[in-house]
RNA sequence: GCGGCCGUAGUUCAGUUGGUAGAGCCCAGGAUUGUGAUUCCUGUUGUCGCGGGUUCGAGCCCCGUCGGCCGCCCCA
């Protein structure tokens, strides 16, 4: 039996590094006041076919979609915020008008091509605002991302913002680009004739070399915006600069899901080949009364976890503490059951102590060099002597002057106490 | 979903015109009677991704399949 394409297992070996992650965006989160929210990883498939659109990539061919046992249509969660809107409306979490800001995280299935920083299982953290309206909330959402790639040491990115503006500015442009478009229809790859009818937006993102002048010269959604999103848009970058952040305004970013109005952004890397978006996120405001909700406007991010983590792992960001803070070495003639008391006695006083006992003990030598291997501080060490005596020998194997002493189980407690 | 490259011990890889497999690292033990580097010695592991075909004979050739990587598409 082998692992399902797309998927993957974390070994012990880089746990490490989820770990620590979960700890600083649990943490930063927390820090801006959001509050996490649990929902669950299948939903019927009507949820995300009508928040999504029918029209994107995501439902039409990226879903782990199948029927329950009753025969109802279900899918895997190709994203998260609708989950979460889903969730905000059953609980009724936003009634008069409260604002939410809520924070989620969770595996997430999208069934597309593997490859480097692609996966079909992989793993999101998202945040949401709900009942803000103003830019602000764009902007506390831009400010903490940034402020966790600083925390975590990323090199080399880059935010992306656009504004696509009211969903009505939105439609307007439409009309004016496909009307443009079918002037110029002979021009078309295959790939834009597709989405001429159903998302022509997406055609200006095209990467086909052929289509760069066409795109080019296309109708510019700015000049369709109105004023209110102008507005919003022009304190969202009001705010940025203010704060120091760095962005570039990229017309052509539309992102795939259709749920978005005015604001857009991106965090993108060039570190990862083609799979650079770290991190995608906008504004959303008709979305809760479009699954059935009060109007409420809302904003929120997506970040891919298993992307960031690609990146620590290949620019080699992170450095992993000590798996081992102590490493019993014992004479093999003892009888093990003086271990496991002395053990024990030793867990209950130092609970926070990182405690390995050789349970295989082989000669002095080879178990000195298995705790160096593991970088272990210390070695504690049981022979016939430290029984006869009543006693414990520590032994530093990173401080020369510290040495080797032999002592009573309270002072042994007190010394260990101080180090850790 | 489309196009290209690849798949040999835990890992990185070698394997010469087809004659049934090796190296480094890692791991374990040891180098005299209770001590960590380096060095040295010893040792373990492979359905050569899987299935079929060609051949007296296939890791090497052909087909299929699964998986990985890269590009496109799209996105986190």
């Amino acid at each position: 039996m082998e692992r399902l394409r797309g998927m993957y297992d974390v070994l012990p070996s880089e746990v490490w590094i989820w770990q620590r992650m979960e700890k600083i965006v649990s943490q930063v989160f927390q820090s801006y006041s959001f509050q996490e929210i649990r929902f669950p990883v299948v939903e019927e498939t009507a949820l995300f076919t009508t928040a999504i659109g029918e029209a994107t990539d995501v439902v039409e061919k990226e879903m782990f979609s199948f029927q329950s046992r009753s025969g109802l249509p279900i899918s895997l969660r190709p994203e998260g915020t609708a989950g979460c809107v889903r969730a905000v409306i059953q609980n009724d979490l936003c009634n008069r008008g409260t604002i939410q800001k809520l924070w989620y995280q969770g595996p997430i299935f999208r069934y597309e091509r593997p490859q480097k920083g692609r996966n079909r299982q992989f793993t999101q953290y998202g945040a949401e605002i709900f009942n803000v309206s103003s830019p602000q909330a764009d902007a506390e959402l831009i400010l903490m991302s940034a402020r966790l790639w600083k925390k975590i040491g990323l090199p080399n990115i880059t935010l992306e913002i656009n504004s696509l503006g009211t969903g009505q500015a939105r439609l307007e442009y439409r009309e004016v680009l496909i009307t443009y478009f079918k002037s110029h229809i002979d021009q078309l790859d295959k790939d834009a004739l597709s989405r001429l009818e159903t998302n022509p937006l997406r055609i200006l993102d095209s990467k086909n070399p052929k289509m760069q002048e066409i795109v080019q010269n296309a109708p510019v959604l700015s000049d369709y915006l109105d004023e209110e999103s102008m507005d919003h848009f022009e304190q969202l970058k009001s705010i940025l600069d203010e704060c120091g952040i760095k962005y570039v305004v990229n017309q052509k970013l539309v992102r795939g899901l259709d749920y978005y109005s005015r604001t857009v952004f991106e965090w993108i890397t060039s570190d990862l080949g083609s799979q650079g978006t770290i991190c995608g996120g906008g504004r959303y405001d008709s979305l809760v009364e479009l699954q059935g909700g009060k109007p409420t406007p809302a904003v929120g991010f997506a970040m891919g976890l298993d992307r960031i983590i690609e990146l620590i792992k290949d620019l080699n960001l992170w450095q992993p503490d000590n798996q081992v803070d102590a490493y019993m070495v014992i004479d093999k003639e003892i009888h093990m059951k003086h271990i496991n008391k002395i053990s024990e006695k030793i867990r209950s006083a130092l609970p926070n102590l990182n405690l390995l006992i050789n349970q295989n003990p082989s000669s002095f030598k080879a178990q000195f060099k298995k705790a160096d291997k593991l970088s272990a501080d210390f070695a504690i060490i049981i022979g016939e002597h430290e029984i006869k005596n009543e006693s414990i020998t520590l032994k530093s194997l990173n401080d020369k002057d510290f040495g080797q002493k032999e002592m009573k189980f309270d002072e042994f407690v007190n010394t260990l106490n101080q180090y850790k």
